[in-house]
DNA sequence: AAAGATACGGAACATGGTTCCGCTTAGCAA
DNA sequence: TTGCTAAGCGGAACCATGTTCCGTATCTTT
């Protein structure tokens, strides 16, 4: 959208102070996020970042906005580890599954992310834009390597899959559940058999 | 608890009307949670079947007590099927998929319970203590059954599978997802390889 | 019919998301 | 430096929903 290298173009730049205080609270929010769950009171985090509710709606109208602009380097991070797990690992089927990994790390990690990933709420419309737009290509990208070397059945969804693994780590934080062991069995499970 | 036939020696018996109001209640609930999802506003509840939001809390402190009364036939009717399916069956693995097909058909009916199954606010603790209670020994007989039987892997915990199902079951009504194909993964997954 | 226990209704309170508008202040220009 | 203007801000106010509480109505028993 907004391209890096607009800034001479443009009629006027934003405002000091609202850099600052958007800066303010991406700061804000990444440590309320880690501290009480992505959906703590937007309350909280106004205050922590010291601002007003409304200067966090003007910014990030929906809290995926927020969730999203948290933790973008993250999902990039994950996107781009893609490929690179493909080129370096002995088979596709063991890319596709340290891919998985990493998806599922970053997920138990955050509290209450696997949650929000799947609400159907209309405010999270942008958080399935973002990280599925992002990663559900390079899933694709590693099943069908993992497909066409016959590792795997050949039909599988990466939409599908990377919703049902974003449902298992619901609740990951559970003691009396296994995030980790169940995605295991859906890998397992994806092997030809 | 209160056994059948304690009748004749009760102090007092339940209020005739508090007994009217009580099944008004279920079967406004049953029709709000099919047309609604199970979170439906208790107040719309209220409404539909004629009362007060208080005579709601009154005969059912918590959400999860109005929704386990509402699915018990249900869940006992499923709580049956294992037993049965593990005696008619083909072999055990065969009854544990039939089985948990049975659970999922369940789940993905009613709009939003899979979601509340998994929800950690204590409101939602009779559900766990009663779904997950009368449920999971049954999951637990037919796993032990097919790891008798070699087919399966012997550590799988009846629980951590029982809610893993459960989690896969969010968002089965949505388009672009299919939780029968990740649940299908996930038995398959269990499978001795 | 009277008395007492039981149950009811819904106002009132708590929480959290969202909107809106009068005021402040940064940035620009004279 | 001093205004001027629009961008930006704060937080009160509003809405939706869960939850509690108590004065009142109703049932059951005597």
């Amino acid at each position: 959208m907004s391209g890096a290298g607009g800034e001479m173009s443009a009629p006027r730049k934003q405002r000091a102070d609202a850099r600052r205080n958007q800066e303010a609270l991406l700061e804000a929010a990444a440590a309320t996020f880690v501290a009480a769950g992505v959906d703590a009171p937007v309350r909280d985090i106004a205050a922590k970042a010291g601002v007003g509710v409304g200067t966090i709606y003007r910014h990030f109208p929906t809290r995926a906005d927020l969730i999203v602009a948290v933790y973008r380097h993250q999902v990039e991070a994950c996107a781009v580890a893609g490929p690179a797990l493909l080129a370096e690992s002995a088979t596709p089927y063991a890319a596709l599954a340290s891919w998985i990994d990493l998806f599922v790390d970053f997920l138990v990690t955050k509290h209450g992310l696997a949650e929000a990933m799947q609400s159907d709420n209309a405010a999270f419309q942008t958080l399935h834009a973002y990280f599925l737009d992002r990663l559900v290509p390079v899933c694709a990208q590693l099943l069908d390597a993992a497909a066409t070397a016959g590792e795997i059945l050949p039909d599988m969804d990466a939409l599908v899959l990377m919703r049902g693994i974003g449902n298992l780590c619901i609740g990951a934080d559970s003691p009396s559940y296994d995030a980790r062991r169940m995605v295991a069995l859906v890998i397992a499970g994806l092997r030809r058999h």
